[in-house]
DNA sequence: ATGCCATCTGTAGCGACTACAGACTCAAGC
DNA sequence: GCTTGAGTCTGTAGTCGCTACAGATGGCAT
């Protein structure tokens, strides 16, 4: 079987998540609190899975808030993928206004960038920009 | 002379910057401590200019550090060009990667809410992404 | 016995605000 | 003069998602 006991170390190598992050998402109740071996955590092969998905959902930029919701509706079987896909979407419309905040951003960068470059402006362009708009 | 003296909410009002935010950036040396009339805050024109400068620099996604050190560039005159457009390249590439992180994230979950209506999934595609990758 | 690494708990720090509580100042209305 | 209300003051603590310690144990190899 793979569902040997492990410690918080490999746990760590396993998925990746820094070791203070776990005990972190323990102490936040993201991770429920394992067994102990003597005095350290004792994780098995559904501690590596759980704590698997809640790094991808992080990578997908999901809020804690929003993993936990994930984690109990994945556990509440089928029923709740229409919920999750209103999660999925409402975050995915979270993430495209952030693009289009960046991509304002880049824009204006890439202007004063350009523009001091092509050296025309007596002062410096994007100090002029931020004085006046 | 639009110099005459403003209180705090005046200058939140002018600037569009939050009263709080107003004195934390005076805590923090961003601002400098204004003289009072009475115990009250009374700010000029220039403070208006400083300002509405942070903020804008903060609306480009500059670190309260970054928007520190434009503010020095500013003030040392034009000699400082380079030293601003290096500045504003430097961040212009970070803006561009989080740009690529997020269009990444884009891309996974508006698949997955794509997969999510059509249904064909046995669970719930999403879940099933965040499980196994 | 001695190292040495891993793990433990608990607390404080980061960045950039935001949100109070509880005191005060000041001008206007009665 | 007295009250009311809005504005301002200081100081502290909370937010999010970690990260970084300090100082104490645990367990194994030499």
């Amino acid at each position: 079987m793979a569902d040997q006991a492990i410690q918080i170390g490999e746990l760590s190598r396993r998925t990746g998540c820094n070791i203070e992050t776990i005990r972190y998402y323990e102490r936040i109740g993201l991770m429920p609190a394992p067994p102990r071996r003597g005095r350290y955590r004792s994780y098995g092969g559904e501690d590596v899975g759980r704590l698997g998905f809640v790094r991808r959902a992080r990578e997908l930029g999901f809020t804690l808030d929003e993993v936990r919701a994930l984690l109990g509706l994945a556990a509440s079987g089928q029923a709740s993928c229409a919920e999750v896909r209103d999660l999925a979407a409402s975050h995915l419309q979270d993430v495209r206004a952030r693009i289009a905040d960046l991509k304002r951003m880049e824009r204006v960068l890439a202007g004063s960038v350009r523009a001091c470059d092509a050296g025309q402006d007596p002062g410096c362009p994007l100090i002029h920009a931020l004085y006046a708009v």
